[in-house]
DNA sequence: CTATGTTTATGGTCAC
DNA sequence: GTGACCATAAACATAG
C-alpha cells in the first residue's frame, strides 16, 4: 500500500492527493520556513525541540469540541483530560508561533465550513483556496506532519494531570486535528499499537475513585528527550523502558522467566543492562534534573561531574522502580515537575552536558524552540491559573458575545502563520513520502 | 457488545 | 545495504 505524504505538498496550488484519502489536500510548506528549519526536504530534523521538559504547563483547548463530539461521544470517565471548553486557549505566550498559528488555521478553515472532507461543490475548500488570494488556501484536512505519537504527547502534555485515557487522546487529536476526524477506525487503531508499542508510554490505572474504562496514559518520565533533535515526525531515539526491554527479551528466550525482573534477583541481562546505564552518564543526566526536582540551569556542568555514576545509577534506579507502583497523584507530580522545565534551559543542559554522546547537535545558532514547527511553539507555556482564567471566561459566555468561530478568535490573536503568510509561499521545494 | 489493549506482520522512509 | 523508526492492518484477548 501506498503510505501517505509526510510532509505537505509544497504546491501551493497543487491538487494532488493522498493515497490514503482522495479528499484530502496537501498542504504547503514554504521555503523560507524550510531554509530556517535548516533540513532539506528529506530531512525531517524540522520540528521543534524535546516535548517533555518544556514548560508546558498549560493547555491548549480543543477546537470544535462540538463537531467532533458529534463523529464520536466522549468517553464518560473522569474529565481528568485537558480541559474542555470550546475555544482554543490562546497564547498570548510569545513563545507560540508557527505551529500552533497552522493548527489555528485548520480551525479557521472549519469555522469558515470547511468541514467534510468530501466535499466538491463550488463552495469547497478547494475551490476556496483557488479562487483566494494567489498563496491562500485551506489545508483544513491535510495529514498534520506530526507522527503519532508526536501526537499523543502533545494530547498527554496538554492535560493538566499529565495523563489521559484513550479516548481523551482521540479526542485530543481531532479537536486539533480535523484530519483525524476521517478515518477514525484506522489512525485510532494506529494511536493504540502507538500507546501499547513504545515503552515511552505508561498505563496508569485508574483509582476506585475514579471508575470507568481502561487506564490512563502517561509519559515515561526518563522519556523526555524523545524528540531532543527536534523532529517531530520521527524521533532520533526511540526511548525504550530497559525494564520492560528484559521483560520483552526474556519473552523470548524460554531460559529467562519473565518474573525475573520483578524478583531480588538480576538476570543476566539486567546485569549487563546495569553496566550499560552506568557507562551512560549521559542517559541518566538527562533525567537528572526531574530526578532531583532541580532546576536543569541550576544543575552546572561540574555538578554533574561531581556525582558518580553510581549514585546516579542507584538514583534511577529507584526512581524507575518507584513509578512503577506511584499513585495517580505521584506520578502526576512527578511528571509535572519535569514539565515546568524550561526548554531552553533543558535544551542547554542536554547540549552542554558532558558525556551526552548520542544525540545528535544542532547547528550553531539553531535553537529548537525557534523552529516554526516547534512544539515548543505548539504547546503554550502559561500556567494552569491562566488556563482557568481563560476556562471561566468562555463559560461566562465571552465567546458566545462574538459573532466569530472561536477558532478565528485563536487565529487572528496569532498571526504569523506560515501556512497562510503571501509572504512565505513563493517557492516551492520537494515532497517526501512515508 | 464495544472499547481498550497487546502483539505480530508488512512495507515505506530515512540516516548512516 | 542495513537498521531504526514509523504507519497501517489485523488477529486476538480482556474489561466494563
Amino acid at each position: 500500500m501506498l503510505t501517505q505524504k509526510l510532509y505537505p505538498d509544497v504546491n501551493p496550488m497543487s491538487t494532488s492527493t493522498n493515497a490514503m484519502s482522495p479528499m484530502t489536500p496537501t498542504y504547503s510548506m514554504n521555503s523560507m520556513a524550510m531554509a530556517q528549519m535548516n533540513c532539506s526536504p528529506q530531512a525531517p530534523t524540522m520540528f521543534g525541540s524535546t516535548m517533555l521538559n518544556t514548560g508546558m504547563s498549560g493547555s491548549i483547548a480543543p477546537m470544535n469540541r462540538i463537531q467532533s463530539r458529534m463523529d464520536q461521544p466522549m468517553n464518560d470517565g473522569p474529565q481528568l483530560g485537558y480541559t474542555t471548553i470550546g475555544s482554543p486557549i490562546s497564547n498570548m505566550n510569545a513563545c507560540m508561533g508557527a505551529t500552533m498559528s497552522s493548527i489555528n488555521n485548520y480551525n479557521a478553515s472549519i469555522g469558515r465550513g470547511d468541514l467534510g472532507g468530501g466535499d466538491t461543490s463550488p463552495n469547497s475548500a478547494l475551490q476556496r483556496a483557488r479562487s483566494d488570494k494567489p498563496y491562500r488556501r485551506s489545508y483544513t484536512h491535510a495529514k498534520p506532519p506530526y507522527s503519532y505519537i508526536s501526537l499523543i504527547t502533545m494530547a498527554i502534555q496538554n492535560s493538566p494531570q499529565k495523563m489521559l485515557t484513550l479516548s481523551e487522546i482521540y479526542q485530543f487529536i481531532m479537536d486539533l486535528f480535523p484530519f483525524y476526524r476521517q478515518n477514525q477506525q484506522r489512525w485510532q487503531n494506529s494511536i493504540r499499537h502507538s500507546l501499547s508499542f513504545n515503552d515511552c508510554f505508561i498505563k496508569v490505572p485508574r483509582t476506585p475513585d475514579k471508575p470507568g474504562k481502561g487506564s490512563f496514559w502517561s509519559l515515561h518520565p526518563e522519556s523526555g528527550n524523545m524528540f531532543e533533535n527536534g523532529c517531530y515526525l520521527r524521533r532520533q531515539k526511540r526511548f525504550k523502558d530497559d525494564k520492560k526491554e528484559v521483560v520483552r527479551s526474556s519473552h523470548k528466550s524460554p531460559s529467562h522467566s519473565a518474573d525475573s525482573s520483578s524478583s531480588g534477583k538480576k538476570t543476566p541481562l539486567q546485569h549487563n543492562d546495569d553496566l550499560a546505564k552506568a557507562h551512560h552518564l549521559d542517559k541518566v543526566n538527562d533525567n537528572l534534573g526531574p530526578m532531583l526536582n532541580l532546576h536543569p540551569s541550576k544543575l552546572d556542568v561540574d555538578q554533574m561531574n561531581i556525582l558518580n555514576a553510581n549514585e546516579l545509577h542507584n538514583m534511577q534506579q529507584h526512581h524507575h522502580h518507584h513509578h512503577q507502583n506511584m499513585t495517580h497523584e505521584e506520578l502526576s507530580a512527578m511528571i509535572n515537575r519535569n514539565s515546568h522545565l524550561a526548554l531552553t534551559d533543558h535544551h542547554n543542559m542536554l547540549h552542554h552536558a558532558p558525556m551526552n554522546h548520542h544525540l545528535k547537535q544542532e547547528p550553531n545558532g539553531y535553537t529548537p524552540s525557534n523552529h516554526p514547527f516547534s512544539i515548543t511553539r505548539l504547546l503554550p507555556t502559561e500556567s494552569k491559573s491562566d488556563i482557568k482564567m481563560y476556562a471561566d471566561m468562555q463559560y461566562a459566555g465571552y465567546n458566545t458575545l462574538s459573532p466569530l468561530p472561536n477558532s478565528i478568535h485563536s487565529h487572528t490573536s496569532l498571526g504569523n502563520d506560515y501556512y497562510n503568510s503571501p509572504s512565505l509561499y513563493h517557492s516551492s521545494t520537494g515532497t517526501t513520502s512515508l
